[in-house]
DNA sequence: ATAGTGACTCCAC
DNA sequence: CGTGGAGCCACTA
């Protein structure tokens, strides 16, 4: 059995998953909460990326609402900064909202499972 | 133990 | 599209 799985907190799966967004691609809090086998808790997942440590390096830009909305409120500058990063990487967003159709992260969940060590 | 607070979500209007 | 409300869960006072 693999001792790395038993010994992964809730949020350091969350972390992990967040790390897995490809570049150009953004996630709900909720989907990153399904994935990281911790459905219901969304709220959780802002959480986790608040606190983790800037050592990781998280895309934690990469994570908006179900509504493909940036969860800062405008005019403040966690906003601006998500806005732009997401840009920099090919995101559109308009109005802080991006087009979930367009660039929501699908991931083969047969291939994402094999992947992940819980 | 109770109450308030979110980088949330879903659903009804 | 906007709003409101209920449900959600971990944390804090």
């Amino acid at each position: 059995m693999n001792s790395t799985a038993s010994k992964m907190s809730p949020m350091e799966k969350i972390w992990l998953i967040v790390g897995m967004i490809p570049t150009g691609s953004v996630s709900s809090y909720g989907k990153v909460a399904d994935l990281a086998g911790l459905p219901g808790r969304a709220r959780y997942v802002s959480k986790a990326l608040k606190l983790a440590p800037e050592t990781l390096n998280l895309p934690w830009h990469r994570v908006i609402n179900s509504q493909g909305k940036i969860s800062f409120k405008q005019n403040t500058q966690p906003f601006h900064t998500q806005t732009e990063l997401l840009r920099l990487e090919g995101v559109e967003v308009n109005s802080g909202k991006v087009i979930l159709s367009e660039f929501e992260w699908k991931p083969d969940m047969a291939t994402l499972v094999l992947q992940l060590p819980f």
